[in-house]
DNA sequence: CGGAATCCGAGCGGATACTG
DNA sequence: CAGTATCCGCTCGGATTCCG
């Protein structure tokens, strides 16, 4: 099965067990990705601002640290959902970004938007 | 904004930052909701199974302890995502199954599964 | 400016034993 | 059968300090 599969399609081989959650379905590893305090607020920044400076992004999120915001940055970045661009200058300019592997993630982000203004009060 | 937004609808109101991740947009609450190393498995194991017991599910999640067990489907039941049917039978016998709340979250995981079929090798 | 290094407390996940 | 009770190690998140 592939990624053109329909709704339909997905719900079907849910039912019958053919896409299993510890074997040959990919939402576990996603949600891992998106695992920890900050990560859904850092993706959402950068959905909105495109592309941000450190410093920016720490204001944008009020109460998280540097060790933190750097840190979650770092597994962003392994992840291949956030892209960081250095410039060699002093004082220091380092700019984040959203990969198209990071953007590709809107589509689940509204479905679980549409879930919760449906379900949550 | 309601739940009948379209896509496009949707990403206008991230770019212009109408939606924030810290505000207005119920994305959070919802990852809150699926983090715990079993919550995604179990509720996936419900919706193969539809209906199905303590033990039973047990015997689906290799590896998952008692306490474990009980305590994600404990608060998957406080989040209103699954329903609890206690039998006062002597043995005891208990049937789990997802409410329409945790059923809707279907679509959800059909965007999760189509970007993971897509961006994870 | 954009981090790295270090230390610390809380809580999550897990093992084991017991029970109505 | 379907849990509860207890204990424990380890990781996560956070505070603080220092650096190129």
């Amino acid at each position: 099965m592939d990624k053109d599969m329909s709704y339909e399609e997905y719900v079907e081989q849910v039912r019958q067990g053919i896409l299993t959650s510890s074997g040959n379905c990919p939402v576990t590893p996603l949600l891992v990705m998106l695992q920890g305090k900050w990560k859904f607020q850092i993706i959402y920044e950068l959905c909105i601002k495109g592309q941000i400076r450190f410093g920016e992004l720490k204001k944008s999120l009020a109460g998280i640290t540097n060790t933190m915001l750097t840190s979650s940055l770092r597994e962003l970045e392994r992840d291949g959902l956030v892209s960081r661009v250095q410039f060699n200058e002093i004082p220091p300019h380092v700019e984040y970004s959203l990969t198209e592997r990071g953007k590709a993630l809107l589509p689940v982000f509204y479905a679980m938007t549409k879930w919760g203004f449906e379900y949550i009060p």
